[in-house]
RNA sequence: GUCAGUGUAGCUCAGCCGGUUAGAGCACAGCAUUCAUAACGCUGAGGUCGAGAGUUCAAGUCUCUCCACUGACACCA
């Protein structure tokens, strides 16, 4: 199965925040998981590039807005790269793929009828770089989100008829699985409920956007030609555009991944489009909660703002995206507490992890020649085993439904187990008597193979750590497709057992 | 203002169709222990389940009212 997943296509109008990192972080989690059950993906992320903003925020640097965009685009990449992403795409608005691509897919929706010329009027604010619904006669209004002044606007636009598509979108709602969470479905639903207004797709004198061709003056509106980044993405450097074979690179996307602020425009604005365009439509969108830190809302104006090359610096992606992926519910607002982060590392990847790995592999080593042991029972009644594959269909639902949370806690769950396996057996006490060297090989063995299988489940959100957890267990041969992988009794005996160090080192502040 | 949602131990949250003494993880206190990353394990303390009323043999769990917070929309700026 052909899969398609995107992020969002981050705006440049700064550099990367941790907003932005914690949804290509759950992107990346789920797409190494549809990875690993042998369906084919297109990670697809990147970066919007146009728009007034870009062009003001560049003049302010007194650079253009190629060198600006440029080097925040350049920013996003190396993120990413740091931060073990595993996207197959990075698409950026300024690609000359996209301009033609856009072009076709403008020419498509007028040639359907829905392109008419109209005007526009009200206040204006360049931040949100949107209209807002404010009275003509408002006295020197204030954007509530940007806090600035908003501009009093009267141009000339061209207009998607939104409208026309009122029906098809609300059928599209009735689909209880087009947008989760649940919660949001019904917010759009009220929304579109009130009717859908036709939208303006294009600006007057801004000169950093893509041009609409036979309209002198107009560039396209930021969000018309992001959206159709998600399309241009797909198609291959080496090949020409053409809007009619999209689907064979893998459209349509099976899930759009975005941040709540922006459900409107995906679940409304872009399938109302492709269905202008005669393109399929996506299968999900999926509007995730927002971070705070410390109870407080992130901001620069209150400086109390994230930063995730800071964070990956100092603390390791591991340790920051077990945090975001297994405290925060995806769908609700998460708050980053710092005490707490530093709680659940210790505990949960030190302490239960990490020290079931140390503990297991060294009492191995030191009683079985530095090799995992061979298992001599013949079918002795094992828990560990049960627990395990009850275990792990539980984590694959989860992760199929992009519940990082409950995921992760089966996990842990697993490996608690496995520790109290060891407390309870006492394999340190038993191999005092030479007899009781093939109880113990068996004991080990269990239990070795039990965090193989933690490690192995653990590959979609911590590919780093979960390498390292295989290496030390001697586990080198892993498959592409994790469902061989995820057989109990695949740790080989005799395999040798490297001497073991720790996999992640506590926070100490 | 309209419509949703949330409100359960210090913190983050589970609690399905109402049913014995309300749960987990973390934090905290004590015990035990050495195979291990001062890790693991055990025990304990800690909640009148936002407030009030109602339905019921029985209510975090259903109904109503109110309070607080969050979101969407509207209004106002």
């Amino acid at each position: 199965m052909n899969i398609t997943i995107t992020t969002p296509l981050y705006y440049v109008n700064d550099k990367p925040h941790l907003g932005s990192t914690y949804t290509t972080i759950a992107c990346d989690a789920y797409a190494r998981f549809h990875r690993l059950n042998g369906n084919k993906v297109n990670f697809i992320t990147g970066v919007d590039e146009h728009g007034q903003k870009i062009q003001r925020t560049a003049e302010l640097k007194k650079i253009s807005p190629t060198k600006h965009c440029e080097k925040i685009s350049m920013e996003y990449k190396a993120l990413w790269k740091q931060w073990s992403i595993s996207n197959d795409f990075f698409i950026r608005t300024t690609d000359s793929h996209h301009q033609t691509l856009v072009n076709q897919f403008f020419e498509r929706v007028k040639a359907s009828g829905d392109i008419k010329l109209g005007h526009q009027q009200g206040w204006y604010c360049v931040g949100c770089e949107e209209y807002k619904d404010l009275p003509k006669d408002a006295i020197k209004p204030t954007c509530s989100i940007h806090l600035k002044e908003l501009e009093w606007r009267d141009e000339e636009n061209l207009f998607f008829c939104l409208s026309k598509y009122q029906k098809q979108i609300e059928s599209l709602l009735e689909r209880e699985d087009f947008i989760q969470p649940a919660s949001r479905r019904n917010e759009i639903i009220n929304f579109v409920s009130k009717g859908l207004n036709d939208f303006s797709i294009s600006r007057l004198n801004v000169e950093w956007g893509l041009k609409v061709p036979g309209h002198e003056g107009h560039t396209f509106y930021v969000w018309f030609d992001a959206l159709l980044g998600y399309l241009s993405a797909l198609i291959p450097d080496d090949k020409d555009v053409n809007l009619s074979e999209i689907e064979q690179y893998g459209w349509p996307a099976y899930i759009h991944i975005i941040g709540k602020d922006i459900l409107r425009f995906h679940a409304i604005y872009w399938p109302a489009m492709l269905l202008s365009a005669g393109l399929e439509l996506p299968k999900k969108v999926y509007g995730h909660g927002f971070l705070t830190r410390e109870g407080q809302k992130m901001g620069k104006s209150i400086g109390n703002v994230l930063d995730p090359v800071f964070l990956i610096n100092k603390y390791g992606e591991d340790a920051i995206r077990w945090y975001l992926l297994s405290d925060f519910k995806f769908g609700q607002d998460g708050d980053f507490q710092h005490k707490r982060f530093v709680d659940l590392i210790n505990n949960d990847l030190a302490n239960t992890i990490g020290n079931l790995l140390n503990r297991t592999t060294t009492m191995t080593r030191n009683w079985y020649e530095d090799k995992v042991p061979r298992n001599n029972q013949e079918n002795p009644t094992n828990e560990l085993k049960d627990l395990a594959n009850k275990t792990i269909p539980k984590v694959v639902n989860y992760y199929n439904d992009l519940s990082f949370k409950e995921a992760c806690s089966e996990i842990l769950n697993l490996a608690s187990t496995a520790n109290l396996y060891l407390n309870n057996i006492q394999p340190w006490k038993l191999i005092k008597e030479s007899s009781n060297k093939d109880i113990v090989a068996f004991h080990l063995y269990n239990v070795l193979e039990t965090t193989r299988i933690v490690g192995i489940l653990l590959k979609p959100i911590l590919p780093n750590l979960s390498s390292k957890i295989l290496n030390q267990l001697g586990y080198n041969n892993q498959a592409q497709n994790w469902n061989d992988d995820l057989k109990w009794g695949k740790l080989l005996p005799s395999s040798s057992l490297p001497s073991p160090c720790p996999i992640l080192y506590k926070i100490e502040d």
